[in-house]
DNA sequence: TTGTATGCGTTATCAA
DNA sequence: TTGATAACGCATACAA
């Protein structure tokens, strides 16, 4: 900039104001500015910019697994969103590890971050919530609820009555052992599946058999397990939620291993609508939501407050839709 | 800093030392500093340290696509690479369009990132390798080669390989008649996956028929359009190359609307092994790498070069696989 | 409308 | 081993 500003012939301040479109630059020094800009190929120094101005235009991103289809559809909409209000998205990936939550939170308080929008690994581990507490920043949930953090917006999916529904079609179609493999409750997904599950259960008077529910991950090999658990079962379900896309990777593994075939001997349904589920043969009953939106209204969480320091932490809510296909099918 | 100092009564310059950990630091002294930072719940302001070191720990990462589960793993290893030896990861997301990357490049040089990995939505378009020249800092590219650009390392896979095999394996089994559905040749995925497939047919001798060659896009759509006009054609192929996981989405919609079905009536290949491929009845056929560790490996080309600035650009080169399963059947 | 000067929070040089 | 101080590149209060 001091050397614009030679070349120019004019004031560091008045390179500056050019910059930054300033009202009061004659036309001609913004010409002179201009030029000399031109010729050196300056660039403008964020790092000093955001140091003078105590704002980085930076938001961080901690996410479980950005492998996993869905992170990374959430990804792409607050990026996308973030990036043309002019903010940088630093990312970050806990990979499911609780205590890495912790320190990534650190590292970008560290980089002084405007903003933050996390998916938890584990909404309860009291460390996480202590590190969040400090960050004097807005944060921007995704999918996870922390009851005492004030200074929290949230985009939650409406699972529990998606799950709900699809568990009353299941017993529409005459089943009445269903089993249910799902993330674990530490995490908000994992509960308000089982909640809709339950929901589902008591509002038919079935009573849920917890022989059936095997919740506690979201890996293909967890999937893969627990469906080879219920499929050798004394009474086996006749149906099969497997509440998680990396989760239906590992039951169609066991139950290919079993040679169960899905729709005429168990009927299957999953969550989110990936092309797995929609070109499978039969077709995959799925709850879905729209992950990519998800992704844009959380960033708009997290704009709407930067932009006006006011605004108080909301909670916005996506819905889940039940697609029926012919991987559900009548009890025989 | 300055109430750190403060509150141990010491200087400035001291705080900084014990933080750095530089060697000649009692260790009374070390003690009182880190009793402050504590009482005081101090976090250094990694700004601040950028602006004054000349280095920002940080890396820009440039993807055409996040969502696209083959960028979402490379992104994974990379960041996990990259976190670990302390750098931070920028990622913005060119959404496939050309302007966009020279946009990108120019933003991270703003933002003084370290050193750049990206993968350009088109290695031929020369303002955007003008902005490349302009930044001073290591690139690597992700499967992307630019001819005058000597300060890049890349990685690459080696499809051309890879596609040869599939290519031969058709030929193996009777088919004359093969379509190939990729990527435009604006990058280089898409110029080695047609080389391979010519290397095959000369190899075999047999010319390629360039109504079956249908080059120019990623997406579903694209694979859905171009497979439609291949079934369509008064003399259909015996078989199918949709060299993109994304393509072979769009590509196995035409065929179910076709009602073609896969291994029987048609053969299929894709490339790279997403759960899709894995589990569709019949499995399909495909050119896999290790996308995972191709990020890990840019990570790592670039990372050599920034903690030792003589290291010279390399050039580092990825297998291809062939994963021959029940959707490549013997010719009719 | 433009120029001068100060400080943002660090690190590094130099002197003590 | 420690302390005082300059400088990193910019934005802004204030003076002109």
């Amino acid at each position: 900039m001091k050397e614009v500003a030679r070349r120019a012939g004019v004031a560091l301040s008045s390179v500056s104001r050019v910059l930054n479109d300033h009202p009061d630059v004659s036309d001609a020094m913004r010409a002179k500015v201009i030029a000399a800009i031109k010729e050196l190929g300056y660039q403008p120094n964020l790092v000093a910019s955001s140091l003078r101005r105590g704002s980085t235009k930076t938001v961080g991103f901690v996410v479980a697994d950005i492998s996993n289809p869905l992170f990374a559809d959430i990804t792409w909409g607050a990026e996308r969103r973030l990036n043309r209000a002019g903010y940088s998205m630093v990312l970050t990936n806990s990979e499911g590890d609780p205590a890495r939550d912790e320190k990534m939170v650190r590292l970008l308080r560290r980089r002084r971050v405007d903003g933050l929008i996390i998916s938890l690994a584990d909404e309860t581990r009291k460390e996480t919530i202590a590190e969040l507490k400090h960050l004097e920043v807005p944060i921007v949930l995704i999918d996870r609820e922390v009851g005492d953090l004030a200074s929290a917006s949230a985009v939650l999916a409406d699972h529990a009555e998606g799950m709900r529904r699809a568990t009353e079609l299941l017993f529409d179609l005459g089943h009445r052992r269903i089993g249910l493999i799902g993330p674990s409750e530490s995490t908000r997904p994992g509960r308000e599946r089982l909640a809709g599950f339950k929901a589902a259960h008591s509002s038919r008077r079935v009573g849920v058999d917890w022989d059936l529910v095997k919740l506690g991950g979201l890996s293909p090999a967890f999937g893969e397990a627990m469906a080879h658990e219920l499929l050798n079962l004394k009474d086996p379900p006749s149906a099969l939620i497997s509440a998680g896309n990396l989760l239906l990777v590992g039951t169609l593994r066991a139950l290919h291993r079993a040679r169960v075939s899905v729709g005429s001997e168990i009927s299957l349904v999953s969550c989110d609508d990936v092309p797995l589920a929609e070109l499978y043969n039969p077709p995959i009953t799925v709850v879905d939501r729209n992950t990519v939106e998800m992704g844009e209204i959380a960033a708009g969480l997290l704009l709407e407050r930067l932009e006006d320091p006011e605004a108080k932490p909301r909670v916005a809510t996506v819905p889940t839709r039940l697609i029926v296909r012919a991987s559900t099918a009548a009890a025989r």
